[in-house]
Parts: structure tokens; sequence; C-alpha cells
DNA sequence: ATGGTGGAAGGTCCA
């Protein structure tokens, strides 16, 4: 089973780019974040069309979250610890029997220190908590998205100048690790990969052409699928595109 | 260099 992430940054510009993607790429589970997407707007009909099935939590303007399979959902949580979100962040999506899909779009945090970045500290420990009350649901369990934290000096072009900077701080990157400690893994480095591989590029000042990202978008299996994986990695073609997304997909195969 | 670009919305916020 192939599994899949992607920041598209607005579902509606970037629907044809989502269809061409899942073709060409053949997963079988995409999460996709800030589909900026109201509910009653999101484009379901091509979706499905498209012959996928779709699970969606959605808002005017920010954030919204979908995630798109070729199986049937089984079971939908949109609430985090059981509480209404005013942000839409955050979508559990559950297949078949074993299988649970955790979808997140953590927050950006905008500067280290300010009223949003301690409100994303906040919400990942949300996170970690809902995490730590529903991982025994099933055998199989993957959260993935757009973290917004790089994991580590090696997740970032230029650590130095990135160094304690917004996505890159101890705190955040501690809330991470709170995540990972409950028993998951960052499924991109269960392999070997190749130097300087980043998932997200500002659109501005020619990022992508100078391969200035980060990686901040990530897949976390827990034991039993980390066992299965066989491969992980970042296709930056979609980043190619005209009018891309800032951010590139990124995909693990499970062996399930 | 404290800018730059892009999306949603129709002024300004968010990333």
């Amino acid at each position: 089973m192939k599994i899949a992430s992607w920041n598209v940054n607005s579902l509606r510009v970037r629907l044809p780019q989502v269809l061409d993607w899942l073709e060409k790429s053949d997963v079988d589970i995409l999460a996709i974040q800030e589909t900026k997407v109201e509910d009653c707007s999101f484009p379901i009909n091509d979706i499905t069309d498209a012959g996928f099935f779709c699970d969606y939590i959605g808002q005017k303007t920010y954030n919204g979250v979908t995630t798109i399979s070729k199986i049937p959902p089984k079971e939908s949580i949109k609430l985090i610890n059981n509480e209404e979100q005013e942000q839409k962040r955050f979508l559990l999506t559950r297949y078949g029997e074993d299988l649970s899909v955790l979808n997140l779009y953590v927050v950006n945090g905008h500067e280290v220190g300010s009223d949003k970045y301690e409100y994303k500290l906040d919400w990942l420990k949300k996170i970690k908590k809902h995490i730590e009350n529903d991982l025994k649901k099933t055998k199989y369990y993957v959260v993935l998205g757009d973290f917004n934290i790089a994991p580590n000096d090696e997740d970032i072009y230029d650590p130095e100048a990135w160094k304690d900077r917004i996505l890159c701080s101890k705190k955040e990157r501690h809330a991470l690790e709170e995540i990972l400690d409950l028993g998951f893994t960052d499924s991109f480095r269960i392999f070997d990969q190749d130097k300087e591989l980043y998932s997200w590029w500002d659109y501005r000042t020619g990022a992508f052409r100078r391969n200035r990202g980060l990686r901040i978008d990530l897949i976390l299996s827990n034991k039993a699928l980390s066992d299965k994986c066989t491969s992980s990695y970042i296709d930056i073609m979609p980043r190619e595109n005209e009018r891309p997304s800032d951010h590139a997909p990124v995909v693990s195969v499970f062996d399930i």
C-alpha cells in the first residue's frame, strides 16, 4: 500500500494537479492539507468521478484537510479529544479492520515566542494526547501531514541560518519527539537517503530553483507498519508544475 | 537585503 501526504495550498486551484498526480503516482491513500474550502463547496464529484473515496473537513480561506483513497473509509473522526475545533486541521480516518490514518495540518506558529507559537505547542500536546488514547485501536497506525517542523538539521538547507527559528526550534522538535516516542518512526529515515532532500520551498526568492528547502512534511508509522515499510521518497516533480503548490508530495510504501 | 510570492478575498491575513 502506497501512502502519501501533500500540502496543496488550495485544493480548488490545484485540483487538476492532484488528479493528475493521483493517476501518475498510483497511491492508495493521499492525505492533503490546506484545502482552503468549506465542506459545502468541496469538489467531491470530481474526486469520486476519478474513482476515489474521500473524507474531508474544511473551512473558508484557511486550513482544511482531506484524505483521498482507493478503498472506502470505515470511520471518520474530526474532533481532537472529543472537542470541536475552530481550525480544521485534523482528520482521522480508518480503513478496513487494521488501519488508522491521521491527517494533520500542524499550526505554522509564525514566529518563536509569538501567541501563534504557543498555540502551536499547545495544539501539538493535544494531538499527542489524542494519539496516545487512540493508538491501540488498530494494528497499523500512520500519522502524516504538514508538520511545519523540520525534525533535524539535515532536513534544512541552511541549519545555521534557521537555528532556533520557527519550524526548527527546540520546543517544536521536542513536541514532535514526544509524538515519535509513542512508538512512531519517521518513515523517510528508515532508509538511507540522498542529501538535501526537502518537501517545502518558499515561493519567494527562487527558493526551489536553488533548492533552499525544508523537509517538514512527514509520514510517521507505528512499529507494525514501519516493519512493513519498503520505500520512502519525495516526489519533487509536482513542484516543477506551472502554478505549483509550495510543497511536494511525500510517499511511503508499506507491504500490507 | 527584514524584502520577496502565492492564495483567498476584495482589505488584509496567513504562510
